[in-house]
DNA sequence: TTTGAATTATAAGTTTTCCTAATGGTGTTT
DNA sequence: AAACACCATTAGGAAAACTTATAATTCAAA
């Protein structure tokens, strides 16, 4: 018996969903169903019941459910416990950030973090979303500063925090004087974007079609200084991440637009390796970035209430709209 | 994490003993030896100090070996009772016996049995040791009675009773008129025996060559009813499980011939499948002929004491001789 | 110290298990 | 009823675990 089909069993007994239980876990759907055929299978007992939208727990799933939390947190309590025996806060602590990461939230952090734990030494490296996740899986990073933080087979995500994406402009353009522009003043505009494979990039075109708007992206790079750098060139405009705009913003070389309408954010996020948990530096780092302990995302459970959220769900980790 | 694993490695702290372990899980002792290396791996930590023997837990191992001992129980419980509730105290129970176990003990269980739980309907099929160990594998039985009990990847074996093997041979023959013999009487002798390849030939074979016997076994056969009406027939004698020759050596058919320094036992066990434990119908089957409940075999931990047992270990589970 | 017995580690290759992708079937909703 | 969201099933491929064979240790005895 796996300790990972108990642990997938218990988060489709909190969601009430297989597949919800397959994304967080970073495995198929068809790999939970399997697993829990499995388990029902030696356990010689029906645990869910399909015949109903959402499943529900049978009485003996139920019974397995209350019991698999209570052990499986006694295990990893203990697992912790005996673990950190032979894990010291001395050393180095090598952690892989985005770009935009590393130059608004990095800084402080690592200021604040040797303060706590002198004898660590942090050391950063930053690059594209792709490389910080290659980094993390390869080993060379323990933690990972993502953007659209996803979890996979090799890699625990842990949502932290949503940042705004700002419609910026050179002080010359057009939109330059305006505080508040609606999304209809926008239709047709020349902007400088990111290349249309990336993620940040697909959901502020899929905002924008919702919105009807249309937008020119003549010119597009993959990351955001470039962006930063054409835009004040070529007196453009743009959809930014706040914290890369934020020093421009503040001394006047760029101009920010609202646009509530429009108001967009993007999803920031810490990833570990699945197999071997961080160190306790690492572990300690993260519960520092996040304001709590590190550990996996879990959806609450609606307490009793079936309203359904006013956004789309299946966007629910990946954007969403200010209001 | 395999569950197994943790299971290995609490056997081996219990017995101090990779290839002990191995053994009792039914696996090699390569796999014992990855799955640990494996598990100290992820933890970050060493468990097993290697460099002494018998090996020793680091404190780090002891801290994890009790605390699994208290989880794995809670765990095993759980699935206890969880799976009870879709097993019911109805139907078939099939089980595969050896002929002697089928002949000598099976009627008194079967009726015993049935007193207590009259709904269940215990059917047995009787057949070699090797032909009972593929019916449980197969699934065909729930349960099965075997002589030298020997736990497999598939299978888990617990130990019953140990059923002596005596000396037996025609009223007719030269022995008869003994009670007692001395192994140097026997020097020569012509018998009738097992077959080579069976076990049972093998512990009988070791035995005399230890006490320096040499007996001729002109014939052999792969079941015990024939070894009896060999023996009558030919007027010889042999060497055979004691249930086998009960009856016959009430009525006069066969004699008993005492020889004490050649007293050997077979080991009798309940074996099942490892994959779904039994049902409820065959755990309170197993647990009527044991006497106890129906649980995997663990050695007790020799307390403190640090004598040698006087028999041969390696013997232990396979036969004894009984002084 | 060397030799031997017993035990664990390691390597290579095989088997088993698990997972994914694709697809089919079933409740729910509109 | 059609569309939808969800779970089951299947087949094939990827990964994990296991086995056999062999090397390296430890401990003990010569």
């Amino acid at each position: 018996m796996q300790l990972r089909t108990l642990e997938i069993f218990c988060e489709i007994a909190r969601r009430r969903s297989f597949s919800k239980a397959a994304e967080t876990h970073g495995v198929s759907q068809s790999a939970v169903s399997q697993a829990v055929h499995q388990l029902e299978q030696q356990l010689g007992v029906q645990l869910i019941d399909r015949s109903t939208r959402p499943l529900s727990l049978t009485s003996a799933g139920d019974t397995f459910h209350s019991g698999l939390v209570e052990i499986l947190g006694r295990y990893h309590r203990l697992a912790e416990e005996v673990s950190s025996a032979g894990r010291e806060m001395t050393g180095q602590l090598p952690i892989a950030a985005i770009y935009s990461i590393g130059l608004s939230y990095m800084p402080d952090a690592k200021e604040e973090f040797a303060r706590l734990y002198p004898d660590v030494d942090v050391r950063t490296h930053y690059g594209s979303n792709e490389v910080v996740i290659k980094d993390v899986i390869a080993g060379h990073a323990e933690l990972g500063l993502v953007s659209f933080p996803r979890s996979s087979k090799e890699i625990v995500a842990v949502a932290w925090q949503k940042e705004p994406i700002r419609l910026v402009c050179s002080p010359a353009h057009t939109l330059a004087d305006k505080t508040e522009v609606k999304p209809k003043d926008l239709d047709g505009l020349e902007m400088v974007g990111f290349e249309s494979s990336l993620e940040l990039r697909q959901m502020i075109d899929s905002v924008l079609r919702r919105s009807g708007v249309r937008i020119d992206f003549q010119n597009e790079f993959d990351n955001a200084d470039s962006i930063v750098r054409a835009i004040q060139v070529n007196e453009s405009a743009g959809f930014l991440p706040e914290a890369v705009i934020r020093r421009e913003a503040a001394n006047g070389a760029l101009r920010v637009v609202a646009c509530r309408a429009l108001s967009m954010t993007r999803p920031l996020g810490i990833i570990f390796r699945r197999s071997d948990r961080p160190s306790r530096a690492g572990y300690e780092f993260g519960s520092m970035l996040l304001g709590r302990p590190l550990e996996p995302d879990r959806e609450k459970r609606s307490s009793g209430s079936h309203r359904k959220a006013a956004t789309n769900p299946s966007l629910d980790n990946q954007t969403s709209i200010v209001a």
